[in-house]
DNA sequence: CAAAATACGTAACATACGATACAGCGCTCC
DNA sequence: GGAGCGCTGTATCGTATGTTACGTATTTTG
């Protein structure tokens, strides 16, 4: 089976007229980018002319050239994604329901953790940590108790964090409490609730900054956030995953702790010997 | 140093006005691939209108839209020369507060499953199937998210999934409905909770079965359980990680769903109908 | 609260790009 | 050696694409 557009080439490349083939080397030689250019660049680096770059991809079976761009494109979005990540854990041999599950689950945090930088995790972390201003956290039907989670541990090393419970009338009675200093942090996913996006809306009038946990899919309030966290969510499952969002939120909370570190302490100390 | 565009964005995504950081975003989400599609398309993904794109990649430092495509591909094709740096944020050699957590908490869920049989979760996740008794959950301090996050799902597939929430009082008083045919879904870790053990040894004494989420240190109600899971907790944070036993619980909802499909299947349709 | 500045999208524009028609050339086969 | 066929490049065309100008909305500042 032919699986790629290189195995297509050298499948037909005996059959191919000589300028032709000289494309086809070129492009097996510059693979993929040279693929990508424009037609001009392709002739010029292949040394032919632009039809015959043109017949050269109708004859690998493509009505024009963007298609082909596209075809090449997703090879290498494919490629991207899976490429070593894959070969990185060793597939356990005695593959039960449970493997492709915990595999799928851990690309899912490397791709997550991939497409987020050091910088971005340190400047929502300083956002969180600013102790001018109150945090809040809500979260959706299935990814309030991601919300609980984080709100719990924020709550014992600084003041002012609050999670947002209930009705969403009892939310929106906390607006009157919200300002420009004030961080708001929700977790929206599919399917993304409009409760959520109305009470964004509203928060977002009222100047608070939005931090944002969604999926790669990105829920409407990402256009109000001034950060967002994009998890990867899918697995072998009935249902989306939240354990990379879950991840994320650990990792914040560990560099809101050590940036709270010498007040943190002081107040974790204070709480242990309240019990 | 900034090498490679995707810092880029994350150094000036500060900066930039609202819509722009949308494209930021959606740039990130689908890097790079969407920066190769056409202008039309980028901005049709990420919901701003053509002009912002261009502002966008102006602002990043391009002169044009080709030259930022072009700065892409080379990025790409240097990428596809050496496959062992393919990854989009290079462990950051200074400050890295991000790769540590990641490894640690990988690596905590591949200890975690690799003392965790196929035999042991499918036994579980039919104890958790089997209709004919209740399902209550509860967890501690921090865990009580877990409880409620593997609540909301199991409530949606079958009747009768109770989250035990509130005060210890509250929960006392639900002891009277269960009974021998019940399993009590119980998190704990680190430090233990004395509430959780004294209501665990009430239920063990009523025939409840229990399924016990700790830590490797095992909580004290593990002698009570009937099944034990042990996650790993162990990260470089001043907290320790659930992430591990968020993916046991992820995948015991999967594996339960998984059973009861006929019947879950039907619910989940009943309930669609019934917003 | 008014005024200025900034951000953003609509719509018109220019151009660069892919596509096509056609003519020249070489090769092959009678 | 000549006729036919196929391969290839030049030149032209239509259009999709990136670009720019401008007006409106929104935010910021005095």
């Amino acid at each position: 089976m032919i699986s790629n557009i290189a195995e297509l080439i050298a499948d037909r490349i005996g059959t191919m007229p000589a300028s032709e083939r000289r494309a086809a080397q070129t492009l097996i030689a510059f693979y993929p980018m040279i693929g990508l250019k424009t037609v001009a660049e392709f002739s010029a680096a292949a040394g032919v002319s632009s039809p015959t770059i043109l017949r050269f991809v109708a004859r690998l079976g493509f009505q024009n050239y963007p298609e082909f761009q596209s075809s090449l494109q997703d090879e290498l979005a494919a490629q991207l994604q899976s490429p070593a990540t894959r070969t990185l854990n060793p597939p356990s041999p005695g593959g039960g329901t449970v493997s492709p599950m915990l595999e799928a689950t851990l690309d899912n945090m490397r791709e997550t953790f991939r497409h987020l930088s050091d910088k971005q995790l340190a400047d929502i972390a300083a956002r969180l940590a600013d102790r001018r201003g109150k945090t809040f956290l809500i979260g959706g039907r299935f990814t309030d108790p991601l919300a609980r989670y984080m709100a719990a541990h924020l709550a014992i090393i600084q003041p002012d964090v609050f999670h947002l419970a209930g009705q969403e009338s009892m939310w929106r009675d906390r607006l009157i409490d919200m300002g420009k200093r004030d961080v708001l942090v929700i977790f929206d996913i599919r399917r993304y609730q409009d409760s959520l996006l109305r009470f964004a809306e509203k928060a977002h009038q009222r100047g608070v900054q939005i931090v944002l946990f969604t999926d790669q899919w990105l829920s409407p309030i990402a256009r109000l956030a001034r950060h967002v966290i994009a998890g990867r969510t899918a697995v072998p499952s009935a249902w989306d995953s939240s354990a990379a969002l879950f991840v994320v939120a650990e990792t914040l909370i560990g560099a809101v702790t050590r940036q709270l570190e010498a007040e943190g302490a002081k107040r974790i100390r204070e709480m242990e010997s309240l019990r």
